[in-house]
DNA sequence: CGGATTTTCGTTAGCGTTTACGAAAACCGC
DNA sequence: GCGGTTTTCGTAAACGCTAACGAAAATCCG
């Protein structure tokens, strides 16, 4: 049925080692026999069985991803630039949701490391380093992808999130709003990054922030980002003086928030500026076209599928790499008052 | 370092195959023992090596899925709807996308071979069965979604394509529309089934269909589905007379149809009122809201989890399954005219 | 209480590949 | 044409686990 080495071997009077030499390229074997194993190992369709070869090398030629969501645009993104890389080096990925619920990343994890991956990539939605420490000791490279961990060290790639929050509230403050509310993300790195940036710019102009002019709307990632958003923008509806501007942790976020803001007769950008984070691909086609804060996420695949070519290729690379994108704003229509 | 059978039995004094059975659960073992072996191996915390085990036992619990486009939201659904299901049963997902290349997919196709994965999950983007072939062959259990192929007997997931057609031309037809246009999706099993069901739809009406009123755009699972759209429109803008219906073939062609007939002045629906295919997330926070036909995304996902799990628990079921879900209509203010 | 049965466990072999080592064959220079 | 080098290949062992078999220990029953 399927072929082996052993078949070929056999076929062709060598032995199994022989045919394996051929097939890595390894320098000690004639041109002529490598020539002819080839040529028989073409004929027969023959593929090594990755299983056998990796229990013996060790190395699997999979890479493990773990998302928070895989439907959410930003870690379709993240997964198709990682996917795309490593297919080239015929390298595949397992991918694996944890539903934002930390408790299931952590089985996951643990169930991932039984497969004997070559690397993690992983947006974790933990508020500890546990299932990262359990990485770590099992000696598997790992790439930390959106959200960093302060107290861990180890590689990273994203962006720049105070730079986020500065740059969608500088914009805010530019199309000259007064009153620039936030509705924040998580109390993850990214979420406090953004709300610091938030502050940052406000700080820079002098302008007071009211501290219920913050508001909180829970783990951002999953599905039901649009209700969350919903709930928050009644919350700011409700706030005297009424926000002039707003910034979402989210670009589903603000979608939810947005509608409800239209739904209760406000007019955007006139009666309220909106921008979100993440550009995701529709913003563009809303009923009001999303100003957003672009996070890089198909470059951020790309260079993590980088990353870990140079941490497969040479492997005791003790320092860790950090990559951080510049974050980069895109109006549109929800925030352009002139 | 990382701990194996061997270390479990050495120090517990006992061999290697007792602790093996003792984790799975074999009858042969007695009570007392069993309990001594757990103890450890949740101390410390052994996970069996996996790829060990696969390479005697055979079965990885890896399910191989090949799509045209992660990032596309149908099939994210159904990547997160395998995923979700399988998770609870320890299998996991090994993504590949083939970009909407065939030959793409074929590479691919081979190179997952090799990792022996225990099924295949395939929305196929060739319009021969040369890599559904190659699958049958090496004996591993295949799920086809969304495109199923006339000339190939196998396991099918998907909606009925034609009642897709037949729902999106009905409706128009009821909205009043006289003159209705379709852009069509690729020569495929779904393309020409909608296809099939807008031509049925209108005979049953007795409407006429004027040939030049199905354009065709090429692949439409990429990511310039958008563009596709808007030069689709354009060659629609130029018939005469002038269509007041359309039904696309899914809703990112839709969008970008929709958004060159805005530019143009129309307005929609009341100039011309359209339906996509596919409900997607966002569909109803655009613009002009999207009608769609929906495709039960998430559900495929969720029965093919089922049908693998029957496919690996009894080994040969002969006989090849398919499950055809009704499609249903979402009616949003794109083509409501009443 | 002795033979037959059942329960519990260990030994051996093997999954398909690679690594390490050594032997044979080919080649070299003088 | 012979010692030494280089090239080419095969043998043995191992990776961590499970399947198959059989032996020892415990249990049963008349």
């Amino acid at each position: 049925m399927v072929v082996r080495l052993k078949d070929i071997a056999a076929e062709l009077g060598v032995s199994v080692v022989t045919v394996s030499r051929a097939l890595r390229n390894r320098p000690d074997i004639a041109e002529e026999t490598k020539a002819k194993i080839l040529e028989r190992v073409k004929r027969l369709n023959y593929r090594p069985n990755l299983t056998a070869r990796s229990l013996v090398t060790g190395r699997s030629s999979l890479i493990g991803l773990v998302v928070p969501d895989l439907i959410h645009p930003f870690f379709g993104e993240i997964a198709k630039g990682l996917s795309n890389k490593l297919q080239e080096k015929e390298y595949y990925l397992i991918v694996s949701s944890s539903e934002s619920d930390p408790q299931l990343e952590q089985n996951e994890v643990e169930h991932m490391l039984a497969h004997h991956l070559d690397c993690f990539v992983v947006a974790s939605c933990r508020k500890d380093t546990d299932s990262l420490r359990r990485i770590s000791e099992a000696g598997v490279p790992l790439v930390l992808v959106d959200r960093s961990f302060p107290g861990f060290r180890g590689n990273f790639v994203g962006v720049d999130d105070v730079k986020v929050g500065e740059l969608a509230t500088e914009h805010l403050i530019a199309q000259g709003c007064k009153r620039i509310a936030h509705i924040r993300g998580p109390a993850t790195s990214v979420g406090n990054s953004r709300v610091q940036g938030y502050r940052n710019a406000l700080a820079r102009h002098g302008i007071a922030v009211a501290s219920n002019y913050v508001v909180a709307c829970g783990e951002a990632s999953d599905s039901d980002g649009e209700t969350r958003g919903r709930r928050a923008m009644e919350e700011i509806l409700a706030l005297k003086p009424r926000p002039d501007g707003l910034f979402c942790f989210n670009d589903i976020i603000a979608v939810g928030a947005m509608e409800r803001a239209l739904e209760a007769g406000l007019r955007i950008p006139q009666n309220m500026a909106i921008v979100g984070c993440g550009n995701f691909h529709y913003s563009s086609k809303l009923q009001v076209p999303l100003s957003s804060v672009d996070q890089k996420s198909r470059e951020i695949g790309g260079r993590a599928a980088k990353m870990i070519m140079t941490l497969l290729e040479k492997p005791p690379s003790a320092r860790s790499r950090s990559v951080i994108l510049e974050p980069e704003l895109i109006a549109r229509e929800s925030s352009q008052l002139k």
